[in-house]
RNA sequence: GCCCCUGUGGCGGAAUUGGUAGACGCGACAGAUUCAAAAUCUGUUGUCUUAGGGCGUGCUGGUUCGAGUCCGGCCAGGGGCACCA
């Protein structure tokens, strides 16, 4: 026999899949249409095993999908503007765009080299002018439909390298790159109004059934919706510089209102502003909050400090009862207005507050098990459930009616002509800012004129692209210093006017991409017939990371298009799958040091360096990252073992969702499965029959068993697909391995014409089972069974299922719920039947012994429980 | 601090949703083959045992004829969010 040679035969498989055409997918409206999507990597120059198990996990559902007769759009490109782009050109002094484009070849070489069923000719790349021409030309539809606004926001600038830095891009308030202290600035920026569809992204969440919880959870929290009043306190005593003449609180507990002892305001809020300018004290104040918030988050955690300012505001219950109002740290000026009332009792951060200044602590929530004289708060706030107490008109009301009654109450209240509170909803989810002052990125199809102001770039004169001479040795935005690039005439007026020169969040890019895939050589933006007959995407599968940002920012995106016609449905992603990250071990060496998987020999446990022979330290198991040097190069897998290898390896023993651990055991296994499978196949071929034989009218015991394994499996693999439990569908393939073996190795002499029947039927389901997921040696295998069409082609293997119910049925005889014994008996049995032949077991008799039978359950088919 | 997930042999993990716990794989041990080794194949492999069984799914209590699975309380590990009023 042949050893079968994956890394000479993998290539002509592949070369045959791109021959003949069979992964282009062309609209076809008499089959089902089945959207398989990973998500599209950033071509960092190098794939890595995440890539690899994304990228196969995909492939699986698209080939299974393809054999069981959907028409299959199972697409790829290239996420392909950044920053990382930026940085390497200016560390090796190259253009961002031959990086990345360099990049794209390497990666998708390496990505062939899997083996993948993608439709290579609908590949975008989100940095191709043909591509984000259309997102302009998006972004100018959203614009007219009111879903872009502009307005000033702030962004942590970096004074050295004269750039924007994203949120963690600042490590303790500094530049990472620079190191430089980080500056608040505020900038005009664009963003798109995501908090238009704040409800509908909440509320549809509970609609999308085929994702995981832990991602809608996540999206619920994120989005932040809480129902409460907006409240108007009266402010009483101010000093000369605050005009306001009430502070604005929001409070989703209406219901405490009695309980309140103070109010507080961000050292953000705008009286905070002015009363800094003022006193001197409370400037330094404010800085120390401003400093803690990035610095200190962890020691100042505990602390909650205030300044009592000398503001005071009017209770809106309590006549002649006033309130001060604090500046205090532990106020947010991005949630809600921005200012609270305080009610210790019952929120512990209030409670920590007012032990601290000495306030005092009005408890008006009655736990069911306390009396109302002897209650009282000291540490611990109560937020649990109970009945009003102290609150007046409030009294012995549940939480609910009085949360009710307040808010109408205040309502009803007038001061200074307007009702002093209005039930208000408040959402954490702000709008996306997507200005970044950045060359790699999509420009931003804007024109500023001194006259006109904000003019939109002409239709027919997009794409605005990026400049090519650019450098990136000075710090700062090279669209920006560009000595011609900005400066243009106005569109409307002809005057001089300039460019904007800010570009996209490269979110934007990526919250289309699924879209434009449907139609990616399309002259239009999307081409309607394409994406109303592709979309939703039917399986999306990618990291855990991008559960709320990606994906909502997508979600956002459909509905937009939908408002610009440009799609007709809201939700892009039917069903969603986050997969676990690829882990390994960590080597250090005694002086601490990282070291590479393939600079380690390990024995009985103890680790030594390959070469030197030093000491090795085994460190814990961690997700592969270069820095901690746990990585396996997935080229050096495959020419070492071929994809099918790799592949396979992926697949086995880890539930897709939870991290799988790299180990040589393993990939060795895969490995061996792999020789086994071509084994069992180029051995079974002996004996099968030849391929156009018709089916026997009688099967022998042992053929019939055959079959019957054969098409049990059959049932569980396409279970185990169906659910993505990619890992029991391996341990099914085991299962019919080990049983062919059996068969094969035992080489039987007189094969009778239904054995070889049968086994014909077995070998090819195996071939086609395992087809999805070593698609190579599925090839080769089929091949060898006669076949000279691709097996590729073949429609999944169906069940007869007469063959997966047996006639008889083994129950389990329990006494007290105790196994005692086992008896075989026909399905259809009496409950009597299976009595009298379960007490007869010599176990049976003895357990029961002497004792009187109470009781008998049956379940047919499963359990016979005696209870004595 | 809050939220979510996970906890089953030496290891990765199965268990049709309340019905034989440990499928399948790795590792280990034994045997076959071999001059020998690798590879391959065949067994054995939760644990204790007086060989009848006893004990076993993080701990603990409960529901049930019957619990890895359901409920209450805890413990440990991982992830996410974090002063959200």
């Amino acid at each position: 026999m042949e050893r079968y040679n994956a890394q000479e035969v993998e290539p002509i498989w592949q070369k045959k899949w791109v021959e003949k055409g069979i992964f282009k997918s062309e609209e076809n409206t008499n089959k089902s249409k089945y959207y398989v999507l990973e998500m599209f990597p950033y071509p960092s120059g190098k794939i890595h095993m995440g890539h690899v198990r994304n990228y196969t996990m995909g492939d699986v559902i698209a080939r299974y999908k393809r054999a069981s007769g959907f028409n299959v759009l199972h697409p790829m490109g290239w996420d392909a503007f950044g920053m990382p782009a930026e940085n390497a050109a200016m560390q090796r002094n190259t253009h961002p765009a031959i990086w990345t484009y360099e990049n794209i070849n390497n990666m998708r070489s390496q990505l062939k080299l899997l083996g993948l069923s993608i439709d290579w000719e609908r590949e975008i790349a989100t940095c191709d002018p043909k591509y984000y021409v259309h997102e302009q030309k998006l972004f100018l539809d959203f614009l007219k439909k009111d879903l872009v606004v502009r307005k000033n926001s702030k962004v942590n600038w970096d004074p050295v390298d004269k750039t924007v830095l994203a949120n963690e891009q600042v490590i303790d308030g500094l530049g990472w790159r620079s190191g430089a202290l980080v500056e608040t600035k505020e900038l005009t920026q664009w963003f798109f109004n995501i908090t238009k569809f704040a409800d509908d992204l909440l509320l549809k969440l509970d609609d999308l059934k085929r994702w995981p919880d832990k991602v809608k959870i996540m999206q619920d929290r994120w989005i932040g919706k809480s129902t409460g009043v907006k409240l108007h306190f009266e402010i009483k005593h101010k000093t000369q510089n605050i005009i306001d003449k009430t502070l604005e609180v929001f409070t989703t507990r209406p219901d405490t209102l009695f309980g309140a002892s103070f109010c507080a305001i961000s050292p953000d809020h705008p009286i905070a502003n002015v009363l800094s300018k003022e006193n001197l004290e409370i400037k330094k104040f404010i800085n120390t909050c401003q400093k803690q918030g990035t610095t200190l988050a962890n020691i100042a955690k505990a602390e909650k400090i205030g300044f009592k300012t000398g503001i005071t505001v009017n209770h809106p219950f309590i006549k002649n009862k006033e309130l001060d109002v604090y500046i205090a740290n532990f106020v947010l000026m991005e949630y809600g207005t921005g200012a609270i009332f305080g009610c210790p009792a019952h929120d512990q951060r209030d409670l920590d507050f007012a032990n601290k200044y000495q306030l005092e602590v009005i408890p008006v929530v009655l736990p069911s098990n306390q009396d109302s004289k002897s209650y009282k708060i000291i540490n611990e706030a109560f937020t649990g459930d109970g009945t009003m107490i102290n609150s007046d008109f409030l009294n012995n009301l549940s939480i609910a009616d009085a949360k009710n009654l307040a808010a109408d109450t205040l309502e009803k209240i007038k001061i200074n002509g307007q009702a002093q509170g209005e039930k208000t909803i408040t959402f954490r989810l702000r709008d996306w800012g997507i200005s970044r002052q950045r060359y790699w990125g999509c420009p931003i199809p804007i024109i500023h004129c001194k006259k006109c102001g904000v003019v939109e770039v002409p239709r027919n004169k997009l794409p605005v692209t990026l400049p090519e001479d650019v450098s990136f040795d000075v710090p700062g935005n090279p669209l920006d210093r560009h000595p011609t690039w900005k400066h243009v005439s106005c569109p409307k007026c002809n005057s001089p006017a300039e460019r904007e020169t800010d570009t996209f969040d490269t979110f934007v890019d990526s919250s289309w991409y699924y879209a434009r895939f449907c139609s990616p050589h399309s002259e239009e933006v999307l081409d309607s017939k394409a994406v109303d007959y592709w979309l939703p995407v039917d399986q999306y599968i990618g990291g855990v990371e991008h559960a709320i940002l990606h994906l909502l920012y997508s979600r956002f995106f459909m509905r937009s298009m939908k408002i610009t016609g440009h799609v007709k449905i809201d939700e892009p992603f039917d069903g969603l799958f986050t997969q676990g990250m690829v882990t390994h071990e960590t080597y250090k060496n005694t002086k601490g040091e990282w070291l590479f998987p393939e600079e380690v020999k390990i024995e009985n446990n103890t680790a030594t360096h390959i070469d030197t022979g030093e000491e090795i330290i085994i460190g814990p198991i961690e997700s592969m990252s270069k820095s901690k040097k746990n990585i396996i190069d997935p080229n050096a897998i495959v020419s070492m073992y071929g994809a099918d290898t790799a592949r396979w390896f992926i697949l086995s023993d880890t539930p897709p969702e939870r991290d799988i651990q790299w180990t040589d055991n393993g990939v060795e296994a895969a490995n061996k499965f792999i020789q086994k499978a071509w084994k069992i196949i180029y051995e079974g071929e002996k004996y099968v029959c030849k391929k156009e034989e018709g089916i026997p009218l009688n099967f022998t015991d042992e053929a019939m068993k055959i079959r019957k394994v054969t098409h049990k499996i059959i049932s569980e693999i396409t279970e185990a697909l169906d659910n993505l439990r990619f890992n029991r569908a391996v341990a099914y393939i085991y299962e019919l391995s080990n049983s062919l073996t059996t068969i094969i190795t035992d080489k039987p002499k007189n094969i009778d014409t239904s054995m070889a029947w049968a086994l014909r039927e077995s070998l090819e389901a195996y071939c086609k089972l395992f087809g999805p997921m070593a698609p190579h040696l599925a090839e080769s295998c089929w091949n060898h069974l006669g076949h000279t069409n691709l097996l590729a082609e073949q429609p999944w293997p169906t069940y007869e299922k007469k063959l997966i119910i047996n006639e008889t049925s083994v129950i389990i005889v329990q006494i007290n719920g105790k196994k005692r014994g086992e008896i075989e008996i026909s399905i259809d049995a009496e409950q009597k039947e299976v009595e009298q032949k379960a007490f007869n077991v010599e176990n049976v008799i003895r357990a029961i012994n002497d004792n009187t039978i109470k009781k008998v359950i049956y379940v047919p088919g499963k359990i016979l429980n005696v209870v004595v």
